[in-house]
DNA sequence: ATACAAACTTGTAATGATTACAACTTAATT
DNA sequence: AATTAAGTTGTAATCATTACAAGTTTGTAT
């Protein structure tokens, strides 16, 4: 996908700046990110790694994406109100989910281009877009 | 605000043609989010009507806007991933959270300005936006 | 007005995601 | 190899939300 040497630099440099150790554990979360760009759930890392790391608590899951989101490594997606959902890529993109499959797809987002009002004098420092609706996957099956 | 008879023969008959009933409860809960334009959790909405309605439950509340809901008479905020926040405007605009205090506004937004790639294909039925940052208010006190 | 059935309300119990905690283990540094 | 701060883990606690069953109300037909 992309080179794994420079990811892994930089993933332990931030860690490293935000005293984060390089843990076996975080290390197979980030991991499973990295290959599985789901927006997983905790319950999905979870089973995930199971078979790998059998002693692996979901506390340590939970700890570990907290940390990463402080120190920026990952974000956390509130498209759902029932589960948080983790991403790995953090640059500015949009998140659309299917209410037939569930899935989150990634957009492309200018978000320069969005014209807005009201907002004059706020310091904006981040922007979530969810969009929802069916994936053409879904509307085949009809 | 806006024309409360107009508003409110378009309640019954939204409600009407779910078979939702008028109850007591729910215009009080109607009420309170018209007045309170604070995108509330349950649990405002409970202290907020207590006093009045001193045998109001939350499920009731719960019960209430989920039929609301269901009936598209208002927008479910997940804006935050720890408890559910309620609108009452349904037309389609932004809210900004202000991480300072908590506050949640709204901002007006032209969602056809937005550019967007890789959604070809897809039928999009609803738009969220939530940005967070720093409000006017809370930049002045520092 | 009265009767009726479907829908609603309420308190309590259950559920499920997330966090708190304390004992044990590991990672990084000397 | 020794040291120490940080991390891991299982269990218990917390908190928002839902499930459920018994009693109540609403809208409607008589
Ligand atoms: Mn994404
Ligand atoms: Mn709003
Ligand atoms: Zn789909
Ligand atoms: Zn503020």
């Amino acid at each position: 996908m992309s080179d794994m040497r420079a990811k892994m630099e930089d993933i332990t440099n931030k860690l490293k700046s935000n005293n984060i150790r390089l843990s076996h554990q975080r290390l197979k979360v980030l991991e499973y990110l990295d290959h599985n760009r789901i927006h997983p759930t905790v319950e999905q890392i979870y089973e995930g790694l199971h078979d790998e790391i059998p002693t692996l608590s979901k506390t340590t899951i939970y700890n570990t994406l907290n940390a990463l989101t402080e120190s920026g490594l990952v974000k956390v997606l509130t498209i759902e109100d029932n589960e948080t959902r983790y991403d790995i890529r953090t640059d500015a993109h949009g998140h659309f989910k299917c209410t037939a499959c569930g899935e989150i797809y990634d957009f492309e987002v200018n978000m320069d281009s969005l014209e807005i009002q009201g907002l004059n004098g706020f310091r904006v420092y981040s922007r979530d877009m969810y969009f929802s609706g069916i994936c053409p996957k879904c509307m085949e099956q009809e």
